[in-house]
DNA sequence: GTCTATAGGCTGATAGAC
DNA sequence: GTCTATCAGCCTATAGAC
C-alpha cells in the first residue's frame, strides 16, 4: 500500500518540522517564548493541529531534550575524533561540553537545569545510546590513562569521572548564570582543572610529569 | 515627629512581610508560582497594593536575590566558624555551598541559574558586603594555605579560587538538574575534589603529604 | 496606602464542523 | 488532520475612588 506509506512519510515530515520550529524558537527566544501558538505560527498551522502530533507541550519538550542529548553526544564524539592522546581527549571533551552549553544555552538549560525529574527520565529512556555514552567518553579516556600507566592502578575511576564531569558542568553553569564571574578564561580553567585531576591520580613518582 | 516614625516603621514591617511571603512561596512552590496575586493573597492585601511597596515584580525578585546572597554568606561564614585548619575550612565551605543549594534550591536557582544579567547586577550592587566576600572565604583559605607552606608560593591563587568555585558549583547544579547522576556521594566528591586541588598546588616534594 | 475594577494581554487545551 | 471558536484560566500593571 504505497498510499498509506506516502501518508505516514508526510506525517513524519510534518512532525519533524514542528520539532524544528520549536528548536528554532528555543534557540532564538528561549524556553519562555516556546508556546504552542508560537510554534503553530512558525509552521503555519492552527495551534490545535499540533495536538494531532504531540499529546501536549511536555511531550514536545521531551523530544527537544532527547535531540539535545543526541547533539551533545555528537559534539563530544567529534571533539575527540583524531585526538590520540587520552589526556588531550579529556581536554577536548571538556571544551566541547562547555562550548555546547554556551552555543546552545537554552537547549542546555532544558536538558540539565530545568527539571531534574524530566532530565532523569530522559536519560533513563534514552538509555545507553546517547545519554550514558556521553559520560562514557570521559570514563574511557580515564581508563586508557590508567591502562597506559599515567594514572595509578588503584585510582577510583568512577569517582574520577564524576570529578571531571562536575568540574566541567560547573564551568558551563557558572558561565551561564554568572557570566563575568570566574575571571579565569574557560580554556585556561579547563586546562588547569584537567591537569590537576589527572596529575592528582598519577602514580606517586610521576606526579608532576605534566605539570609546570 | 514620632507619628511619622511609627508610620515608616509600620511601612517597613509591611514591606518585610511581603518579602517574607514571597520567600515562602518561592521556597515551597517555586519561581513559577511566585506571582503578585499569590503574594497579595498570602499577606491579605489587594494585588494592586503591593505596587506601593515594590515598583514591580522584578524589584521584588531583586530583593529576594539580595537576601539570598546574604544568607549564603552567613551560611558560609558559619560553616568555618571554629575550623582552624585552612584545608578543613575549604571542605566546610564546599559542603555549606552545596547544602545551601539543596536546602533552598529555588533561591539558589534565582540567584545563580536564572538570569545572568540580574545575577551580575546584584553582585555588583551588593558590592563587597556579601557577594564578593562569599568568594573571599575561599580565597582567604587558599591564601592561608600558601602562607603556611602547604601550597607553593608560585601558585596562581585567583585561578585556584576559580577552580574550587566552579567545581563546587558543578556539584550543586548537577545535583539539582540531574539528581541521581554523579553517583559519588556529595561528601566524598567534595573531599576528593578539594584534596585534588590543594595537593595539586602543593610544593613539589610535599605533593602527597595529605593524600592516601 | 489601600481598595475595586479593569485594561490588555498571555497560556494550554478541547469540542465539534469539515 | 486540520480548522474555527472557545473555555477557563493565568498574568502584570494601572486608573481612579476613597
Amino acid at each position: 500500500m504505497p498510499v498509506t506509506e506516502r501518508r505516514t512519510r508526510r506525517r513524519l515530515a510534518l512532525r519533524e518540522s514542528i520539532v524544528e520550529a520549536a528548536h528554532a524558537i528555543l534557540r532564538d527566544e528561549g524556553l519562555g517564548a516556546l508556546t504552542m501558538r508560537r510554534i503553530a505560527e512558525k509552521v503555519d498551522y492552527a495551534p490545535a493541529s499540533l495536538y494531532a502530533h504531540f499529546e501536549n507541550r511536555e511531550a514536545l519538550l521531551t523530544e527537544l531534550c532527547r535531540q539535545g542529548i543526541a547533539s551533545l553526544r555528537v559534539a563530544l564524539e567529534e571533539s575527540i575524533a583524531g585526538v590520540r592522546e587520552a589526556r588531550a581527549r579529556l581536554v577536548a571533551l571538556a571544551n566541547a561540553y562547555v562550548r555546547f552549553a554556551l552555543d546552545r544555552p537554552e537547549t542546555f538549560r532544558l536538558m540539565f537545569m530545568e527539571d531534574g525529574a524530566l532530565t532523569k527520565q530522559i536519560f533513563e529512556a534514552v538509555g545507553d545510546d546517547d545519554g550514558v555514552r556521553a559520560l562514557g567518553f570521559i570514563g574511557s579516556a580515564l581508563a586508557e590513562l590508567r591502562a597506559s600507566g599515567l594514572i595509578r592502578k588503584s585510582a577510583n575511576l568512577p569517582r574520577l569521572t564524576d570529578l571531571v564531569w562536575t568540574f566541567v558542568h560547573g564551568i558551563a553553569t557558572l558561565r551561564m548564570g554568572c557570566p563575568t564571574m570566574p575571571s579565569t578564561p574557560d580554556a585556561e580553567l579547563i586546562a588547569a582543572g584537567i591537569a590537576t585531576i589527572v596529575d592528582g591520580a598519577a602514580p606517586r613518582a610521576a606526579a608532576s610529569a605534566h605539570s609546570r
